[in-house]
DNA sequence: CTGAAAGCGCTAACAC
DNA sequence: GTGTTAGCGCTTTCAG
């Protein structure tokens, strides 16, 4: 902003309302984006008031409001996001705090989140966790410091003093994937999934029907072992307790293809009491599963049918029949929550689940259909401190 | 901030040098965070003191640095992003554009940017874009209004108005997997990939090999085809036209599973003249293709021997041959890159290649083993204007 | 080494 | 309706 500085560059425009009055119509390079003052100036009105039109405040005469903008867009003119979120105490922005490891699933969750957000004209910060230790970084760092409006908790447990921060504060959080009583969630009801998967099975004839689970220490796992539990005691279907398997993994909670893997070797070392049909409890272990079976020459509808849990994009791939979480809707469904909890902070926590949807392929050696559709299901529980 | 309200309220502290002088002593909620005032004030020294040692100046004496910090800690004090960025004209944040129909590839690319940036301090902000049209509406949005302090541009090509726009303005951009001459870039190195793809074909034996390209319109399938070509005429091979075929589907460049399938089933109609073997020119499309040699009764190494590109997820299930790009470095070195730049905008712009490296699998049938190593060319170019 | 004060670009309360 | 002004929380001269 030196005089100096302006003699080897190019400049195009003037600026002839800086705050040093001092140096009133000093000329200035266009690189600097133009403020609201030098919309005013050349709008000839107040700084208030170019404010006022892109608040889109009543009060502006529509001849104003006009010659406002037409300057506006002539100078190229946006709003500094920082300068408004200071004055106004909003960023326009939320937090992602997603587990990095895992693909399709997220990316897919963050298309809808940010197809809504972006109606909302909001950003969307991003911050991957790799480790139990990174969560916290990321809270501390991003939220509690005003940086973001509100965020979206992905998968993952919330450590209760950030809990109780973010309630104090009324940081609005939106919990994807997982639940706490205390914010809104949304999340895939694992039970009904897996009683609907397991019955799939059963529909198709299956007397002896085992389930390949993963570490009994994440709550989805031990719901989808209740879906499948109940429909297999619905159905009074003989039990054998060596059909039934969980990893004791403690990577990604026995989610993996290698724990699918090693868990379906387990079950084929029993060779004369088989299990005709396994529900595995994640296509990905299902994946690990189908590998095991080709290694020991079975094949897959044939000798032993499976179902697996989430359609990623591998089981299209792999023709596995599956249990379709609606991701892209989920995220869109935070986006909303997120946005309403914005403009009113007090409504009470709701809790979404969303109905996983049968998706028939060939790894059970059939055609038949399943359920129709993805329903959504929403229950009020207790809200948070009154603050 | 009315007294009225903090009847209802459970407040732990109190304010005591806000700016509103005429009502000094004010209490205040706590959830208000508390400001550099509030620090300085229990401190004993100026507002510009504690400003000072969060910006790690080496002209505060060792005694009030400490006792700066330790108020601060005491009052969980963090500066304010959006004040700061304001007051230093810069954000400290940078904005990925991302084309959002993709998965693992920009998943890892971006888990590199991030381990990057979390070292920096800095944010990350993500658009994915769906569609062409909005490539123009991020860029506006998100970076010509000093939001962000550069940007990552991911695989797309970036509109020349807004090129000239970034140059003009000196706002660092860094394209990846993709090129611009004026702009840092990273990206793999297309066309020696191809040559050691095709290459390994040969050394297994091949002497009739064809290739199943995207469409040519991309550059990548250009460069591909090049590198294919390359190593066919050096090893003096017959070439077959009918041996090459590229995709003319539109949608994402023919880089679809639906492209391979589609192009592998016009391969297998001249059941007479067949090549053994076939070099696609990504992951998806071979999976396709894969597909489409299974309907036909084919087997993959046997009959047609494959080699993909890209490495994806899949790759590794569908036990496929391919060239991997290191997707986490490129990330990673994204990030460098644009740390650098932020730091010294007028440095030339650098173009990094990274050689893809040959995974072997089973799709050629043999387990011989390609060159080792992820190798780094640098090479720098012409630079942009100097303003 | 440290305090005071101006200013970053914008919003909102207050006058007229 | 519209201009004016006091901040939002921080950085950065400028004095001392």
């Amino acid at each position: 902003m030196e005089v100096s500085e302006i003699s080897s560059i190019f400049y195009l425009t003037l600026r002839l309302y800086p705050l040093n009055l001092w140096k009133p119509f000093q000329k200035i390079i266009v690189s600097l984006p133009p403020t609201i003052y030098d919309i005013a100036k050349r709008a000839n009105v107040g700084i208030g008031t170019v404010s006022r039109v892109f608040n889109n405040h009543p009060s502006v005469s529509d001849a104003t409001r006009a010659r406002v903008l037409e300057v506006a867009k002539r100078l190229n003119y946006r709003p500094h996001p920082y300068a408004r979120g200071l004055a106004r105490n909003r960023t326009n922005a939320i937090l992602a705090v997603i587990p990095f490891f895992t693909t399709f699933f997220f990316l897919e969750i963050l298309q809808g989140v940010q197809s809504k957000l972006s109606e909302l004209e909001c950003d969307l910060l991003l911050y991957g966790v790799n480790h139990p230790d990174q969560v916290e970084a990321s809270l501390r760092q991003g939220v509690l410091r005003s940086r973001v409006d509100g965020m979206l908790f992905f998968s993952m447990k919330m450590p209760d003093n950030f809990a109780r921060q973010y309630l104090q504060h009324r940081t609005p959080v939106i919990m994807v994937d997982s639940f706490h009583k205390n914010f809104d969630s949304i999340s895939v009801d694992n039970l009904q999934g897996a009683y609907i998967a397991t019955n799939h099975l059963i529909r198709l004839g299956h007397k002896r029907i085992g389930m390949l689970n993963a570490n009994l220490e994440s709550v989805p796992a031990r719901e989808r072992l209740k879906g499948f539990q109940k429909a297999v005691r619905e159905a009074e279907l003989e039990i054998d307790a060596r059909w039934i398997k969980s990893s004791s993994s403690t990577t990604f909670d026995g989610f993996t293809r290698q724990a699918g893997y090693e868990l379906m070797k387990e079950f084929l070392t029993s060779k004369n009491n088989l299990p005709t049909a396994i529900f595995v409890a994640s296509d990905i272990q299902a994946s690990g599963a189908l590998a095991a079976m080709h290694e020991a020459g079975l094949k897959c509808p044939e000798d032993i049918a499976l179902v697996g849990f989430d359609d990623i994009e591998l089981a299209g791939h792999l023709d596995l029949t599956t249990m379709r979480q609606p991701m892209f809707e989920m995220g869109v469904l935070a986006g909303e929550r997120l946005a309403e909890r914005l403009n009113n902070p007090k409504i009470e926590p709701s809790h979404t689940r969303f109905l996983p949807k049968l998706i028939v392929r060939k790894s059970c050696g059939s055609r038949e259909d399943g359920p129709q559709n993805v329903a959504a299901t929403n229950q009020a529980m207790a809200s948070g401190p009154k603050l």
